[in-house]
DNA sequence: CATGAAAAGCCTCACCT
DNA sequence: AGGTGAGGCTTTTCATG
């Protein structure tokens, strides 16, 4: 993963339908030489596809909300049912803490969104937070993101 | 958005690099109809980009948490600072209830993940979720979802 | 919305630096 | 590891029905 290989993400996090030639004239390289490292970086899972990216208001579902779900024992979400029963969480997170799960939720209305609310009701106890507006979502992963770390633990500290 | 309209998205979404003429056989179409379709699609911004998804952990930020913030009065992150400087953030959402905003952030260690908490504990009071791992994220949105309300609420009562 | 043809652009290979 | 050039092919986009 050098430089080169992170402008080359940079280019397909934006626009994944870049050809070899266009993305070769962006990272001013040769296009069977960028060719060889995106498949790289397709083959060691870095990449792992490439999406349309659907706005959900637009497509119909305009209500986003977090839910940390605290499963009763033996009701969890994830063991009892599948999730294809529940097609309007977008992302299952497993958390450590007081919260068991936090799902990303996304419904039609606010009539749907209670109903969806009290169906999962029925496995946990909800902490739910309704999102008002996103500002971002899906920022690309960047080297940025791993070169920022000016906070340093104390001296002699463990971390990892 | 007829069923059509759905059966492309759905494509596009699990493959954003379909040629119209694949697509086209995929949900049985021209693909001058095809592409027609998906241009409108664009037009009226229910698809609003195509990217490469990338693994986050394979690329370096193994480590994903959800972070909770109640602005302090005045220094709410989004006011005085722009989202530049913690390219550790991939998601903004402003929520309703006493948290004021939920955040998503990649981080490439936990030394990392802890001065990132430090920094943003400068702008408000967190409320941090570590996850242990994510059985999805960016499922496709589909119409599902938007079919899928088995629960009303009760007859007379008002909703949106 | 389907068909068919023409033109453009793309991928990839072999070869070389 | 990367560049070049040519070959062959797919894709796109018209026209027309």
């Amino acid at each position: 993963m050098d430089q080169t290989d992170w402008r080359i993400l940079a280019e397909l996090q934006q626009d994944g339908r870049l050809s070899f030639n266009e993305l070769a004239r962006r990272v001013t390289l040769s296009a069977p030489a960028v060719a060889e490292r995106v498949r790289r970086l397709e083959r060691d899972g870095v990449i792992d596809g490439y999406r349309a990216t659907v706005n959900p208001g637009k497509a119909g579902l305009p209500f986003t909300a977090f839910v940390q779900m605290r499963c009763m024992l033996g009701r969890c979400l994830l063991k009892t049912t599948a999730a294809d029963e529940f097609p309007e969480i977008v992302e299952i997170h497993r958390l450590s803490g007081r919260a068991c799960t936090m799902l990303k939720v996304r419904a039609a209305s606010m009539a749907h969104f209670e109903g969806l609310v009290e169906r999962l009701g029925e496995h946990a106890e909800l902490d739910t937070h309704v999102v008002l507006s996103t500002p971002f979502e899906g920022r690309p992963v960047s080297a940025d993101a791993i070169r920022a770390r000016p906070v340093t633990p104390s001296e002699g500290w463990t971390t990892s």
